[in-house]
DNA sequence: TTCTTATTCGCACGACTTGCTAATTAGGTT
DNA sequence: AACCTAATTAGCAAGTCGTGCGAATAAGAA
């Protein structure tokens, strides 16, 4: 994503408003490598301006995806988040607390699919499942305990 | 996913009963590659089971993938799909018309992703993103007429 | 046949996201 | 500086997907 700066220059060079909303969002969204969902983006939000909208969040984070100023990531379960990390890169995930994280994979251009030449390929995606070093400690403790999750809202594997 | 006796044998042997509706389901999803939702399975199970009920739909789906019989797809947009196929292979997506296909893939071995040293990987999912034949004759037809879809239906980039 | 317990079904509910629209505002124009 | 108009916001209703719950039912053992 660009910095706030450029979108603004973007966002009126496409006949867009430059309205505190927007500003704000692009600030909490310039770098950030949270992956937050847009509820969690809402929250960052009504604590600079209280008042904003999620109806207003979800808008501009539909917008920025529409410029190709950020990525959706679905990966199982809940909310969608949001990376505005353009990068090449690709994505490990907690199954145990959902954190993602983004990395870069050595070995991706030498991926070929076997079988599927109706198909004209243009992105490759690779998500990892693992679990981070601190779940892992929790884990060592509390042997399973409360780590089971309904399907739903555990991360699901998508192989 | 094993077959539907085998199947039964395993319900059996886990206390588990064997309901019609659970034998009907089994052999819907027994070699199975459209990667269906519930609403479709449901669909197809009404047609020879008229009163089976979608929150049976659901709750078996749930049951196979706990006894890790199948496993759960979530690429972006729509409803959760399900997949019997165990065999380790990944998914190409079509974005237009959001078809799955299931295919193997060489290479996923090499893959390594850089810095993450705080994760234990226990899985790797590979998903690429294309344009199937069928929607490549239609796009060069209507030049984007029908195809523009709103972010959220349509299959969402998750690299 | 009887009994116990798992299962089914259907509705209500919850999470997430979008549709709709009146009121507001950004930013160009006079 | 005031004005104009299209874009935007806010907020609630509604839609989609999936689950919780409880009464009625049925599987399978005794």
């Amino acid at each position: 994503m660009q910095t706030p700066t450029e979108l603004a220059a973007a966002y009126r060079s496409q006949g867009r408003k430059l309205t505190p909303q927007r500003q704000l969002l692009f600030q909490l969204m310039h770098g950030n490598d949270k992956h937050p969902t847009a509820e969690s983006l809402f929250a960052e939000a009504t604590a600079q301006m209280p008042g904003i909208s999620l109806r207003t969040v979800y808008q501009t984070l539909n917008e920025l995806a529409e410029m190709g100023e950020l990525q959706f990531i679905d990966i199982g379960g809940g909310a969608t988040r949001f990376d505005p990390n353009l990068d090449d890169h690709h994505h490990v995930v907690c199954v145990d607390c959902g954190q993602i994280r983004d990395v870069h994979v050595n070995g991706t251009a030498a991926l070929k699919p076997v079988g599927i030449e109706d198909f004209t390929i243009n992105d490759v995606g690779v998500v990892f499942q693992g679990v981070c070093s601190t779940c892992e400690k929790s884990r060592a403790k509390s042997h399973k305990t409360a780590h089971a999750k309904s399907p739903a809202q555990q991360a699901k594997i998508s192989k």
